[in-house]
DNA sequence: TTCAATTAGTGGCATATGCCACTTTCGGCG
DNA sequence: CGCCGAAAGTGGCATATGCCACTAATTGAA
């Protein structure tokens, strides 16, 4: 019963990690207001504008996101006509995504509003101390969890 | 145009934490898998666990959370029958939550698995490093954004 | 060429979170 | 005491994410 942990109890990395992504995210998020769009969203359509007309897999995977989920997400911004997506030449299984014209421009427009929702943010944190945060969450992202729980088959 | 960023495009803070909330959650809903719960459900128990049979706000307040999300949230665990709620004597606006011998039992059983994973967690990144990345998560948690974007009232 | 295994997505179902519009209580004031 | 504004939740609606079961295409053998 000691261990009734502090207030805080930000013990569980995974926890504190969520708690502070509620909190980032409705920062973002009210950034972003006026554009409509979602911290999200803008993620989303920001990784499209990077990649070039990525699969969708490919989308799923540099986001760390379940290939069903990035489906579910795509569908408001397919509605809203932002994004469109069309097969692949090659292989008729895959499905490409690309921004339409008032996609980019949403996108040119939430850009501006990002901007200084990321400014204000290292301005409080440090621009240092925010590159650091982030590379320590990329890290984060690109551990390789093998199952130690269960017996290694084979 | 040159703005078009690196592959990673790491460079929004927000988007970063999302995608290692995504990462580390899997692992962490993995881990507690046989027990049942979520690991935001996890969370959600031990949060009851170590407050005192806390009201819905305050517990909001504790995890950064909206207060209706939070009353979303709980229907599953009630529905299960690992929490209760009951009206505060004197305010009879506050709603208290507590667990149940079964919520008792079943956060106990949670923590041996979430125990194994932490530790996981830990080898990997290192305990020093885990321990400085969730205060670095509880500053950004606790962090003021106050309105910059608008000409301050009164 | 033909069939099993693999790959890429979809749809359904369930939880996670937020915002907004209300409803019920309290508390403080005139 | 009676009313107004604040405080605490609830319900509805919408997006975010995951898992699982399937379907459609491909690929790699036999």
């Amino acid at each position: 019963m000691t261990e009734a942990q502090q207030p805080g109890f930000s013990r569980c990395n995974n926890a504190t990690l969520r708690r502070a992504a509620r909190r980032l995210g409705r920062f973002y998020d009210d950034a972003l207001g006026t554009s409509g769009l979602k911290s999200t969203q803008f993620g989303l359509l920001f990784q499209i504008h990077v990649s070039g007309e990525p699969a969708m897999g490919a989308i799923a995977e540099a986001l760390i996101m379940d290939l069903s989920a990035l489906g579910h997400t795509l569908k408001p911004l397919i509605r809203d006509g932002y994004v469109e997506t069309f097969a692949d030449k090659d292989d008729r299984r895959i499905k490409r995504v690309r921004l339409t014209p008032q996609g980019q421009a949403k996108l040119d427009e939430a850009i501006k509003l990002w901007s200084a929702a990321q400014r204000q943010f290292e301005d409080m944190v440090g621009a240092k101390q925010a590159a650091k945060l982030r590379a320590t969450l990329d890290e984060v992202a690109a551990l390789d969890f093998e199952m130690a729980t269960a017996a290694p088959s084979i």
